[in-house]
RNA sequence: GGGGGAAUGUCCCGAGCGGCAAAGGGGGCGGACUGUAAAUCCGCUGGCUAUGCCUUCGUAGGUUCGAGUCCUACUUCCCCCA
């Protein structure tokens, strides 16, 4: 595909969206033709999800602004088997209730990100349980398993990795993709979705609910994928130093999540306003060509951006705001991760390793010793030296006081009566 | 069906004469240098009521003063022969 004339198309290619894509000529004339369904499916095998996805999320976003209707389909089916795509193991096995709490979070995050509703080109939400769980297994055997060979599911990729590890590849396992190809066909027949759209990893898994729609409904239906997300050291996206960079505020705070945009490697900063902003693109251009500490302008503008679609505008302002006064100016900054001490607990005597480690800034006390030793820990900005030595009253200002752990990690400990 | 190997620090890879909290990497965390970046250098990288105590080497038993290390059974995986 050269140079794509619908707005969509357009769009995903010169933002950096663009991985594989089934058939593009065929796909830009039914996207400039008038709106497409298209869809993406998340399993819930958590109640929320991370920045891994979120690639995935704006494509859909970008979908709708382009006119079109995005499909979200949460995997209630699927997620009770476990895609083995590219994994080494078995992932463990949801029940019903978990599957069901996780989908209401996912729920929510899309949310912020899709207009939903029940126009044209609303977004709408399908849980795949709805057609997977009715099946019959003889007789689903009978009418879909006929048309995939094993041959070709063994050919895949996403397979063939587990297989040469010699790592166990379950039958359960191996009828993931079988479904989510029938995902696809069902999509099609009761919404009339024509695209699916998915992470690098999901091609195999595509490419199947395509052929499989081909030779039963005869209907051409179409892929695309986007690349894999790693920073451009080739580490594996969205860690931060807790753990998962969630999309949700009651997981990450926005603080916590501006901050992982503000950590951006120099590298990344481009495609990173591209991928995750709605910045033009002059725009997103101009803040590229920065150079040395001038980037972190560029940073900061991503790192505001990002959050204000995940939190909304005005968390994205406090957390901005907070970070600046945190490593720019004073120390005390208010919107700082907090977590809340009672007093008494103060007065009983608490030790600055316990501190730490109520304040999640570290995983066990042996951990801020080693912290201490290495003078990384700090209390209202002074360097702790005894990770034994009790907290009082004396050390509160304004009632809570500050602790940091390496250059950047500060948390707030407010004592409450 | 027969024979031979493998599973190690709950992030990963990987050494390990019966005295082992267990070599070495990677990753991660901290320090120095910087721009809240990268690269580089240095330190740390099981837990605790901590000069000691407790829990770790696929699972379950056994031998031994003492077992990751030896024996038995089991699980999973690989290779060779039929």
């Amino acid at each position: 595909m050269n140079t794509p004339r619908s707005e969509f198309l357009k769009t995903l290619a010169a933002r950096g969206f663009l991985h594989q894509c089934t058939d593009p000529a065929a796909l830009d004339e039914r996207l400039s033709a008038g709106p497409v369904a298209a869809y993406i499916g998340f399993d819930a095998t958590a109640d929320s999800l991370h920045v891994g996805s979120l690639v995935q999320i704006m494509a859909l976003r970008w979908l709708q602004k382009c006119g079109h209707k995005p499909v979200v389909l949460i995997g209630g089916g699927t997620t009770q088997i476990g895609d083995p795509s590219f994994r080494d193991a078995s992932r463990p096995l949801l029940d019903g209730e978990q599957i069901a709490r996780n989908a209401a979070g996912l729920k929510q995050v899309f949310s912020r990100y899709l207009t939903f509703g029940d126009g044209p080109t609303d977004a709408v939400m399908v849980d795949n349980s709805e057609w997977l769980d009715p099946l019959r297994y003889l007789p689903f055997l009978r009418e879909f398993g006929s048309h995939f060979t094993i041959n070709r599911m063994l050919s895949f990729d996403s397979v063939r990795q587990r297989l040469e590890r010699e790592q166990p590849l379950t039958l359960l396992e191996f009828n993931y993709m079988v479904l989510q190809a029938f995902d696809f066909l069902e999509l099609s027949r009761r919404h009339g979705c024509v695209l699916q759209m998915g992470g690098s990893d999901q091609w195999g898994n595509i490419v199947n609910g395509i052929e499989l729609a081909r030779r039963i409904d005869q209907r051409q239906l179409f892929g695309l994928t986007t690349p894999l997300l790693t920073t451009s050291a080739g580490a594996k996206m969205g860690k931060t130093a807790g753990g998962a960079v969630w999309l949700n505020a009651e997981r990450l705070g926005p603080y916590e999540f501006w901050q992982f945009w503000r950590n951006t490697e120099d590298d990344d900063v481009g495609r990173f306003l591209r991928l995750f902003t709605e910045l033009p693109l002059d725009e997103v251009q101009r803040l590229s060509q920065l150079k040395g500490a001038e980037i972190n302008e560029a940073k900061q503008i991503l790192a505001t951006e990002a959050t204000r679609l995940a939190h909304g505008d005005e968390a994205a302002r406090e957390a901005a705001d907070t970070a600046r006064r945190a490593f720019e100016g004073g120390e005390n900054a208010k919107g700082l991760p907090s977590v809340a001490l009672p007093r008494s607990e103060l007065d009983a005597g608490v030790s600055v390793a316990q501190l730490f480690v109520l304040a999640g800034l570290s995983a066990s006390r042996s951990e801020v010793r080693r912290l201490v030793l290495n003078s990384g820990a700090r209390l209202n900005g002074e360097v702790v030296q005894d990770a034994d030595c009790h907290v009082t009253a004396a050390d509160l200002t304004d009632g809570s006081l500050k602790l940091t752990a390496g250059r950047k990690r500060h948390v707030l400990v407010h004592v409450s009566d």
